[in-house]
DNA sequence: ATTATTAACGAAAACGTTTTCGATTTGAAC
DNA sequence: GTTCAAATCGAAAACGTTTTCGTTAATAAT
């Protein structure tokens, strides 16, 4: 019940190990005759080489490490799906952590990963993180790293994003062209620089249309959730009751934000407008459809491992490594939860 | 800039390789000086194991495969996060990969992860799958395979599953305590042993309370969408003016019905009772909130990865494999998609 | 017949670790 | 001074592969 390996191969051809190995890579100095002796018996032995041994001897395993926020959640799953599937077509594993959004959690899942020796790693930042010593001691073992969708700027790696800034602002413009005057935005957390990025496109876009920009406009979600949604839609409803417009974060949080005003006997769009950001597939099955930012997860995972591999093949051959940053377009899609543009 | 091995530590102190060895695993037949001079050493050199010398030499990569049906799935990622969760807790890796419910996937997959030496395997099986030879493989390799939700009876391995037909069963039976008389189905593919049981569950309900079972009010829903939702409800108003009840598969489906409901003017629960299964968390969100049997996705994926770990201690010290199905519990969260019981 | 060339193969080192088993030293016991 | 035991160490094999380099045999060229 043991596994065949090389060696028997060459036993019971009687020929050497040696042979036998350059014979299944098909090395051009052994003749076709032993070449097909040797494939055959492989064939029929189904010999599978000793992946930990040629780990050893190639010094990588095709194996890649990836490090998310959190697993359930409907954009990271995509972006997940998106790796999995293009590594898979190159010969590549993924290995997944998590960080739960702690910085601390980020640091140990990295170097898990480099400990079992990956061949690269791709991440996306926990909201915590603000130190970034843990990604350049990968660079630093010279194995390639791609950041996506939460990034840092400041670290020299190759990166996919989507331009979070102009996406909100394109959201915000939306809600003016609309027609709405005054509209709040229920922002991400304070640190990760895409809650940054939407907030000052959503600034931006008022500035630009000369509508003033009010900071008590502007509610903090830490968590991200549908109840966050329902809370800060509750308290808007009592603090600014001249708001007509709403452009928030993600969508989870729209949805909870439509929820609390439908219930509350608002027309949506009618008295107030909104906005999402993220483009989930419940956004066009609630009443009313939100109109969302789409925002490419997929499409982001697969180019995310596309600039890794192409990273793990220049170190291979010992070429120099050109970092990449690649911008994804996103559309605004437009559903019934804004009025149309008359 | 190249890592630090056993031997230059070995060098540097002038003792050899098997010395630094047997001093940092901490052998009787080292003396406490050497060890603390190597344990010294190797602490500000930095010395990390080369973990590919290690599985070759140990015949074990601490890593273990997961294969799910669909990574996109907040039921399936749930247990993934209960088995990274868990599994990192031990010291273990997971590699995922998904099957998109095709059988040949499923096959390809687990040839994959055997290639590369996991140490054991999960998975949830394909709908599609009605051929097990490829999950003896696994067990002919001797390495533990845990099935968990969507299993096959007949592979001789450990199971982590809900009583899919209880829990059908109690959601009908609901159904009917609060004075449901014509319930209709709207069921999972023919193959997966869930969906037939949860039918069965439906089916046993019915009968148990001299209710007529009418195959006709069982629709076969193939995708498991919203949009199937949809569409089932819409033809269900058609075909069958006079339904009081639906028992839906899951919750996503549910919830596509409920919104066709709501559209038709029908009024939820006092027309139509609506019971879901899964517990999603959107379900608490949409208006009527939906009763559903709340299916412990993370608990699920944490029993996997202890009774895969359980196998795996075994394996390693020789001792008998002990097989176990694990029935997690399940219960019915009641809410306004169902009439209150009098 | 000699030399150069090519084709085909294999010995051996290397990757870095773990572990068995034997060797040496030390001290104690008699 | 011999014997024995315990303490400490290291040589070497092993895990299975890849690859360099050398060797041999066969063929072609002179």
């Amino acid at each position: 019940m043991e596994p065949v390996t090389l060696k028997q191969i060459a036993e019971t051809l009687g020929i050497s190990i040696t042979t036998v190995s350059k014979a299944l890579k098909d090395y051009p100095d052994v003749s076709k005759k032993t070449k097909a002796l040797v494939k055959d018996l492989a064939q029929t032995l189904n010999y599978k080489p000793n992946a930990f041994a040629v780990n050893l001897r190639t010094r990588e395993s095709k194996t890649i490490g990836l490090i998310i926020p959190e697993i359930v959640h409907h954009f990271f799953s995509s972006v997940i799906k998106g790796i999995i599937s293009q590594a898979e077509k190159k010969g590549y594993l993924v290995i997944i952590l998590q960080s739960n959004e702690s910085y601390k959690l980020e640091k140990k899942q990295i170097e898990l990963l480099l400990s079992k020796q990956v061949d690269g790693i791709l991440i996306s930042l926990a909201n915590a993180t603000a130190d970034f010593n843990h990604l350049n001691d990968i660079i630093a073992q010279e194995k390639p790293l791609v950041m996506f969708d939460k990034i840092a700027k400041i670290v020299n790696c190759s990166k996919v994003i989507i331009d979070d800034r102009k996406a909100a602002y394109n959201a915000t413009q939306h809600l003016i062209d609309t027609g709405c005057k005054r509209i709040a935005h229920f922002r991400g957390p304070l640190l990760p620089q895409n809650s940054i990025d939407r907030f000052l496109g959503y600034k931006k876009a008022l500035i630009d249309n000369n509508i003033f920009y009010d900071p008590s406009l502007v509610y903090i979600c830490n968590d991200m959730t549908f109840q966050e949604g329902e809370k800060f839609a509750k308290q808007l409803l009592i603090e600014h009751k001249d708001i007509d417009g709403i452009f928030i974060n993600t969508d989870l949080v729209a949805i909870g934000a439509i929820k609390e005003l439908n219930k509350s006997g608002i027309k949506i769009p009618e008295e107030i407008s909104v906005v999402g950001f993220s483009n989930w597939f419940m956004s066009s099955a609630i009443t009313p459809s939100l109109t969302t930012i789409d925002q490419p997860g997929f499409e982001m995972g697969k180019m995310a491992f596309k600039q890794l591999y192409k990273e793990l093949k220049a170190i291979k051959k010992g070429k120099e490594v050109k970092l990449k940053t690649i911008e994804l377009e996103t559309a605004l899609v437009k559903r019934n939860s804004t009025k149309t543009i008359i």
